[in-house]
DNA sequence: CTCTAAACGAGACGGTACGTCTGGTCTTATG
DNA sequence: CATAAGACCAGACGTACCGTCTCGTTTAGAG
């Protein structure tokens, strides 16, 4: 059998979800609340609850509306030029849109008073981003370029952990410097480990 | 001329950090709210709000008071094992303590949509933790353990970076062998930068 | 265009009336807060004050509710007659419910620091039981009892300036003998300036 | 023996007071509060707790202060002039001071949730005013224009409860007219009385 | 072409916490 | 002792949001 009753308004998710991020963007995730979205957005608060269980649930789903597919999956043959790409392309992302670093914040914030949301930002946005990363490490540990005993989670944790931590305290810069000092860190200690672990090899 | 009027109340003062500390503790950072800390701490609110801009600010102080000269600096000579044990020290602090945890997440947090609170915790809890771990690079850099060129914040916010990328995200432990690994890598890379740097040096 | 959105609650209504009227009358007008009445009535405070501006104005609605058509208009003929039941009546009203002339106390008082309801006072409970008044005073000046030159707001105003002001200082009681000696007054002084008048007009 | 101790100083006395009416005269009652007089009074709050029971208690007295001995006590030989002539004064001293009416109301207020107060309220402007009424008419009851059977007392209220009616409802003016009004209607009904009581004595 | 059912805009609802304000008391040092 | 200063406890105030609910209306497929 067929869906019955009214179907979902089209109209009504793209409003909600423009006027969030236009809301957000404009004066800062605090200020905003579901009532001034659904009013703004011309659209009923109950709309907004019965499709969306928090504000941060709606301005997430706004961000990945807004942000599919950007990110670049460099293959250049080596780990450091691969990361520098890689890193340079996320931190840009950021970078050329105001108001999106202050968003990925606001997140980060309401997930940690929201278990719930916490998953939810862990699959649309954590995970994801740390997925490319590991693949792109996993290739190199393929090349042989980093030994397979490495913890490539570790790496990602890095790269993620700077930047987050730079974004979250106004500590450091995030800017193509830091993606090539990451780079250089990263596939230095990975490339290093792999030599050393072949040295060790070769001795016994 | 003298200080004048009533003093402001040491018992006061310590029962709301102390009764705040305990509720959140206890109940979680965001059960807890300004009314009922100065209810339990038989006080009024507005002496918390005389001498506190947020509960946040609050919990921050309390929390400081509480955790005074835990961190442990060592110097055993070897910036790998230096790393390792302060890093150990910091991670126990928060194993050893029930609740800890979830309040620093809270007060990070908080951070992000209170700028006042942002720079008030920068100021009380990581930049002392950073200039820690500063210090103990540094001085690896004064035995030209590591280059006088690296970049001792990076290495500060690597492993900085990683505790709370961790904290926040619930990627991954925190434990005595993430302080290895991150001794292990931060010292890899930073010895390894001196003798690439000292091979240069030789060659030419 | 028909009502938008969720009707006022009825229930909601009635219980916050009924339930400041009770507060008020057990514990005095001084005792009972906004807060209260939502906790009793099972309401929350938004919905208190999206209706009503301060809780004189839902004292006010709650003894109007309560104390509607209650006042006899009587006509027997004679204004000193008709004077003396009416102001049995009136002075009745309070006496036969405790708490009633505290509450009427209060509300003047209220009326004195707040513009807004001083009118909503007057429109809702002073003029009405003057119209009543009035109108019994201008029966019988069309009966010519008493002389249309007469100042009947005049009369009003003594006949509830009395009242009031034995109300508000505690000077004097307000009983039935009263009501006979301004029964007494103000017919006397109404018929009398009547006879006088129409003594000049005859001689004239 | 004599008083020990630093005596009452009236520097701060005479301060307290007229910060009190000058700040009640200039933003009305409603506004002013004890730590406003002490801090414009260069004053400390316990100075006025020491002394006075509330606000009200020392806007009264700064009335009272202010306010000596003003009133006209007439003797024309005639009730009526000499009441027109006393109502008008008593008007008058209102009229004269902008903000005077404003207090008198405000204090009426007050007297109604401080049963104290009400009681000094009373004693201070109430019961003097009342007094020289009183005794006024009482000359005219030993002049035999007034039946000694007359309630006197009565004709003190009528007076008093016409003006604070209209004072405190708003309801009318409170000027020479309602002086000569008042005047008529209290000789015309005394007099009247005086007349029938003679008639029935000389009947009799 | 009616009927059923769900989604819709609107906005009132019960709750909770906020940060401010005032009242009246207490605690200093000073005169 | 009284004083100026000002911190203290207490508690009401009116506002802001939250997430739910209750209206009448709209929009689809089912009968």
């Amino acid at each position: 059998m067929a869906v019955r009753g009214r179907p979902r308004s089209e109209i009504s998710r793209r409003s909600i979800l423009e006027t969030a991020l236009r809301l957000a963007r404009k004066q800062g995730y605090a200020r905003i609340t579901v009532d001034r979205i659904a009013v703004e957005a011309g659209v009923g608060k109950q709309t907004i609850y019965r499709w969306w269980p928090s504000k941060a649930a709606v301005v997430l789903e706004a961000l990945r509306e807004n942000a599919r597919a950007e990110i670049k999956v460099p293959d250049l043959g080596s780990l450091q030029a691969d990361l520098e790409v890689f890193l340079q392309s996320t931190f840009d992302v950021s970078r050329n849109r105001p108001g999106i670093n202050d968003l990925l914040r606001a997140l980060m914030a309401e997930a940690q008073h929201d278990r719930g949301f916490l998953q939810n930002f862990r699959r649309e946005l954590i995970d994801p981003r740390r997925a490319v990363l590991h693949s792109l490490i996993e290739r190199a540990q393929t090349r042989k370029e980093v030994h397979k005993s490495a913890d490539v989670n570790l790496y990602v944790d890095v790269a993620f952990g700077v930047m987050w931590y730079r974004l979250l305290t106004g500590v450091g810069t995030i800017d193509n410097g830091l993606a090539g000092q990451l780079a250089e860190l990263l596939a230095g200690a990975a490339v290093g480990l792999a030599k050393r672990k072949a040295g060790i090899n070769q001795r016994a």
